[in-house]
DNA sequence: AATGAATGAGAGTTCATTCAT
DNA sequence: AATGAATGAACTCTCATTCAT
């Protein structure tokens, strides 16, 4: 009786946030199709095939409904770059491992998207309200990689003449792939060839002489 | 009688130019700060001083505004660049004045509002309806650069092992300054500095050994 | 066997009909509070701290919900009034015993609430739909209290110059205390002062001469 | 030409002034019909024959333009209650002029639907949060009639063993007719036979004795 | 040519009501 | 019987565009 309870209440839980799921879905791909203001949701609502009235028992506003989607996918993207992070590899190691994450795993398969939206002007402007976790985690990373390109300054890997802030935004800009997304998406290379390409390029640039 | 109409046609037409000057100016500075949905034709219209009417008397439509907004910041560009491109430099050397003057030159006195307009993925929707221009002066662009790293290549002067896409990639994200701009506002170095920095870092990245 | 399921219909019927008027009560409390409108089933279900769905099980439809608070209070109020009434007392004494009743016995209690929902004009409207017991009660009093009134006038208590209807009316405002509140609820007398004055002024302005 | 382009800018302006009467009177109308929450702006634009737009350019929401309707009511009958009240007459004299002035001239031309406006619950929520004018005026009013029932009690005309607030409210409750108006619409009376009617009750129940 | 009042489609949001569980 | 997730009509408000003056 009272499993059947658990049971119950574990299955609703379940079809909600599969629910939920399937709407922060539909806004991502709308969201990275139309951007935040030509995004209605009438729409979202129709291309989960619910009415409009649903999607706000899941989201109070179309604007928590974008930060959600945000807080999710930055989360498990952060989640996955600590793990590289704080392996025992080298400095260089670890950001070509970064690099192989964002164009193999993570953003050829869903980023792609996720960079698509969150590059959006608009967007921005609406998450800059809540900044708790613009800082919280894009900061971070960047510090974490600022360290990184010290360490590597130290261990005689990098280039010491080169300050250090320069190495992290020609980085970062490896990182928010705008016009590098074209030379896959226009069959020039596969995203393996990209990113051993980038590493090479990117590592000559910085590279003790 | 004939020369006065005309005398009065030409002062009318400068006139008309010089306030489609203002408006572009306007709706430049309103766009900027707000993007494209949530700037109002209103509010251009105020920041010029002239009725809302008035605008569409010169513009058809909020997008047409937008699109000459950026054909006519793309043709001045373009004609700049054109200048660089056909001098009597060598390849690399034309790069660095590219570099000089975005971020010198252009950028920083215009466009570093330019980009952020230009930047905002609602407007790229927009703009991309009337491919035209995109293709036809980015992609002018684009073409003439990967010459000159033909060029620069066969000169011995970069890695012929690095593919030309990939060179023009890393290139053209230097033009589009997103993490870079930061160095400059958050006042860690000077736009000049900055572009020693990326100069310096670029061709390194791509010299030939 | 047959004992059992009526006490056990009984039973559920006992608490069928608690659970109806917990609702009624809630009702009551948010309704005065906030109005028709501003009133939502889900604020009522929460306040019982029942489902909504289980509301609609008791009453079909919001509007009827409030129809049934008023028939149920209006239908309370009538009888005591009647016991009033149909005592053996002059008519100066019923009218007396009825201000009694409004001000310190039903009144105070329980329809300061009452009153501050049954003259909200939303609720008007929808009551007005269903006249029944409006005419039904509410006319009836009227009637009562006007005979009353003549019996007065007859037995050379009131004035016979002053048309009943006027009689009527001024005792009517008395009942229906708009102005009267504050003076009780901002302390400046107490129920019970409040309706010795009243009585005194009132009777003094129809006394017969 | 100065002259044409003032007469042209106050002709415009009459018009709005004139437009902007047309829909509060709507608004009056509706409120009166059907309350403040089914009151539709739609409704409203509808019956002056505008689009929904245009009620927006000259109430900025639904709360602003019933605060002007009632802003502007009160108003004019503040202006008017100040004529009588600073006139020359004894104190009963005023108050008899305002219990006429609100049954004849003002109340059964327009105030009517003033009155049954005002009395919604809902829109005293609204004004309650506006209150500037409520304690401004309707204060000020009582006030004002607070003092002249202790002249007439420093007069001998009115029974000082009455407390004033008494007096007022009884008063105050003439001036808000709610079972009165019964007595005109049925046609039982005039509306001069029933402020005869109501001073002479008045009077009677105050006067000195 | 210039104005700005007027328009109305379309957006986000709420909530009484329904119904599968 | 009880639940509460789902619905969708209806609401307020915005703003690009039009057009009479």
């Amino acid at each position: 009786m009272m499993q059947s309870t658990t049971t119950t209440r574990s299955l609703k839980e379940k079809q909600r946030q599969e629910r939920e799921a399937l709407i922060l879905q539909a806004a991502e791909e709308v969201l990275a199709e139309k951007g935040y203001h030509e995004t209605s949701m009438d729409e979202i609502a129709a291309r989960v095939g619910i009415a409009k009235g649903t999607v706000y028992l899941h989201f109070p506003s179309k604007e928590d409904l974008v930060v959600a989607l945000f807080e999710g996918n930055i989360q498990k993207m952060a989640q996955e770059v600590e793990v590289i992070l704080s392996s025992e590899l080298t400095a260089r190691a670890k950001l070509e491992q970064l690099l192989q994450f964002i164009y193999g795993g993570f953003f050829s398969r869903k980023s792609e998207r996720f960079y698509s939206i969150y590059h959006q002007a608009e967007l921005q402007r609406i998450l800059a309200d809540k900044k708790a976790y613009k800082q919280g985690v894009w900061e971070q990373l960047s510090a974490r990689i600022s360290s990184l390109l010290d360490e590597g300054k130290a261990a005689g890997e990098f280039d010491a003449t080169i300050p250090t802030p320069v190495m992290l935004s020609t980085f970062l800009s490896l990182l928010s792939p705008r016009s590098y997304e074209r030379l896959i998406t226009e069959g020039k290379m596969s995203s393996d060839e990209l990113v051993k390409h980038l590493s090479r390029v990117y590592f000559k640039s910085i590279a003790a002489m």
